[in-house]
DNA sequence: ATTATATGCAACCCGGGGGTTGCATATATG
DNA sequence: CATATATGCAACCCCCGGGTTGCATATAAT
């Protein structure tokens, strides 16, 4: 899922959704530098890291975001931070106790 | 940022610099499935992306986090998840208003 | 001084992913 | 029914990055 948000073009996607709530692709493609295709396989991954979701309304379908995958991300950073404080921590001790 | 977490090989590195502390290339090398450069390369990669940095000690370098990236990543996720939110709770508003 | 260890540098291979174009399909619109 | 709009599907191009090998260099060790 951090290979799904380390593109660029995809952050900005996860962006535009995440201010201008859900949109079609249509919309989405308006604004890029990209072409529909692209923004349409762009979503598509960003659905498979389980970040975006889309549903079909008539013609259209309208992606929105997932934020639960988001929390989950963050929870991983933050386990990671305080793996390492405590490593640190643990050295320190290690080296003073020298 | 991101893109650099988004690699296996590189987040595996993350992970175990953060749960045995500062290691040199060689002993990050010993474990893994991959090439000591391939190692070097990865460890450069998240060096440019701010989330490692390397004190050469000896004849070794030895590499260790940054766990200050970490948070700036955590505080845009936060963003992200808080501003989806509120473009949900507006669009539900718009949406009974009418 | 000689050997062993830890690393750097550069060239090379190759697969995957980001991007495109072209055509097909389905739903609105008139 | 005919046309326009929104999307899907598939093939293709091309570059970048992950990985490797080979050799050079610097610091330890004996």
């Amino acid at each position: 899922m951090f290979a799904a948000l380390g593109d660029e073009t995809r952050l900005r996607l996860v962006s535009r959704l995440c201010v201008e709530g859900p949109l079609s692709i249509k919309r989405l493609s308006e604004g890029g530098a990209v072409t529909r295709q692209a923004v349409t396989k762009h979503l598509n991954a960003l659905a498979d890291a389980g970040l975006a979701r889309a549903k079909s309304h008539g013609r259209e379908r309208i992606w929105e975001l997932e934020p639960r995958r988001l929390k989950k991300a963050q929870l991983y950073l933050d386990q990671i931070s305080d793996q390492w404080d405590e490593a640190i921590g643990r050295l320190k001790a290690f080296v003073e106790e020298d």
